[in-house]
DNA sequence: ATTAGCACTCATTTAATCCGAGTGCTAATA
DNA sequence: TATTAGCACTCGGATTAAATGAGTGCTAAT
């Protein structure tokens, strides 16, 4: 026995009508709602085949059917293929809106933080955006500059975008000359290379050259390690995490904490997004469902990620989370929207 | 009839008793539990009348008493009187474990995160801190320089501590006398200023003197603009949003909800803070008990405030957000040793 | 002024019942 | 052979009823 047309055609109802409703779906629904015309009967006995073959649940004895993850999961594949999506109403104008903030900011965090945000607004899910994860950051420039007596600002601009501020406070102001002495060492000696392309020798050599404003080095190089660092880490916004409260099946007590926890508390997230960049795929686009993910205080949802890139090197990755019935065709479709405007930001940007 | 001695000895009793166990508190309880000899059937007339006075409230009429707004303010009243708070036993270690913490970290705002996070570890409540809100910052010190051939970086100091970074393309690279001669011009005319004291026809000299370049002011213009925004807006940090779901009393579905809304939402919580700063009052401690509380989400939750404050005259807040039977004592004592550490840490900083 | 005693209230728990959506199976039908 | 009509059966959820028990207010006795 296998996925006659037929079957799948109930199996793509069952689906589509759980979507909506969130409530099981029985056979009478789908004999009266489905364009073939059978019995009640008849798509019972196509039912009980479905669910034989694993794609949909009985959830109780006398309760109709919603889909498995399995059954998700076919569902989901089989939309992906279709590659014309015809186009949603509303869409342009959000469009415009989005453009619009996108305009107005100049940070990519900030940025970057309202796409979340704008995001859950739009979905009513819960959303997750992590800045670009970059492998091997490389220091690009260096500035040291007296602000005013007894503090000097470090300026370390790090890969493309990061940049790094470090105030510090000394004892005798320098004189310009020697601002600029110090500025000279540092971008000769050090722009261009990684983090471990700094060595201790290295260091060792350009404190000799400073001399007498060896320990001001000391704190730069330390503020270096932290602006690779930091342009390196992943930083991960959420947004609209009280929506799963919207959806009956995840409000229920006992989950409902280890669920919210799970999308405040950053860190797990950050496990959960390496591991999908590491599943790359065309489109860029992934869907875990139920099971599928890591993380067990999801396993009744469902994450839809999608990639964007900077020129660079550098891939960000933008994701919704939200209850196995989500609304997939229109997540999928408006993520791959929005990361092609994100990589044409970004691209043009830089 | 007024507050005598067994009165107020009965009603500290219902509080702290409520306060551990959630649960109304019965007139057998008491009886048994305090140290004054009765039997339940005194006990039962003192309530009534403290019912009456409205310290205390039935839920229903065969229900123990729990406490009413105005039962906690007199116990918080009460309790801000007793000088000698006992110090509590682990505090020391956590408070090693706090310093660890702040010496590591060099940004304020990363600070502050993590501020909130220990402090919601430690406390099971919910928290909120924002950063310092200066009314009037000045302009301290703008520097420009070429990162590489076609981007050229401004570097914004504002305030005491804000440093606003923006990275700008540019046509055709600037020599670094040009930089120098715009660096210059820049502090020359801009330093010290607040933001209505730079006026249009300031700039319009200025883009006179800088000839050429008139377009770079521009930019650099509308971003002090921006720079000084950002270090007079306050920016609010909370944590532990979840652990309000702890409470019985709050976890109910439909307040829910707008609670964890309104704890994420930071837009209602400006506000809130806002109006904390304008309640001074002795310690820097507000407490704001269930429907003194200005957001209707909020009346079942009180709230705990201190602030703390910069030496160039910025004030920042640190709250606890929790059930109105929260333990008042701990986070009383717990907030005053926070923002006295905070104190210490910024005006030793700066 | 305090206490013992008793009738009363009412949220909560438990059990009993009903209802209906939905199934599986069988026998009739096309 | 595939489909359908019909019917008995199941079981979750909603509704109702009864039992429980913590707690009160009031009164009369101490």
């Amino acid at each position: 026995m296998s996925l006659d047309e037929r079957k799948m055609k109930i199996l793509k109802t069952i689906i589509s009508t759980y979507l909506e409703t969130g409530e099981p779906v029985g056979s009478r629904t789908i004999a009266k709602d489905s364009d073939l015309h059978l019995s009640s009967a008849t798509i019972r006995n196509e039912m009980a085949d479905l669910e034989e073959l694993g794609y949909i649940i009985q959830p109780h004895t006398s309760a109709g059917r919603i889909p498995s993850d399995l059954g998700y999961r076919y569902y989901v594949n089989q939309m992906m293929e279709e590659h014309d999506m015809e186009i949603r109403e509303k869409e342009e104008e959000i469009e415009a809106e989005r453009q619009m903030m996108f305009q107005k900011m100049d940070r990519m965090e900030e940025m970057l933080k309202s796409v979340a945000d704008v995001l859950a607004n739009d979905t009513n899910y819960a959303t997750l955006v992590s800045t670009p994860h970059i492998r091997e950051s490389k220091l690009k420039f260096i500035q040291l500059s007296m602000v005013d007596h007894c503090r000097m600002l470090a300026v370390i601009v790090v890969g493309n975008e990061t940049v790094k501020n470090l105030l510090m406070n000394v004892e005798d102001p320098l004189s310009n000359e020697e601002i600029l002495k110090l500025n000279i060492l540092l971008n000769s000696f050090l722009q261009g290379l990684t983090l471990n392309e700094i060595s201790l020798e290295l260091m060792h050599t350009m404190k000799v050259q400073a001399g007498l404003h060896a320990t001001i080095l000391e704190t730069v190089f330390s503020g270096i390690v932290e602006a690779i660092h930091e342009a390196n880490d992943m930083e991960i916004y959420t947004s609209g995490a009280t929506n799963i409260l919207k959806y009956p099946e995840l409000a229920n007590p006992s989950q409902t904490t280890a669920l919210l926890d799970t999308l405040v508390e950053k860190k797990q997230l950050v496990k959960l997004v390496d591991e999908t960049v590491s599943d790359q795929e065309k489109h860029g686009i992934q869907v875990y469902i139920g099971s599928e993910n890591q993380l067990p205080s999801l396993k009744d949802c469902s994450i839809v990620t999608a990639t964007y890139d900077l020129e660079e090197g550098g891939t960000g990755t933008v994701g919704i989370i939200g209850p196995k019935r989500m609304d997939y065709r229109k997540v999928v479709h408006t993520l791959k929207n929005l990361t092609a405007d994100l990589d044409e930001i970004f691209n043009k940007k830089s």
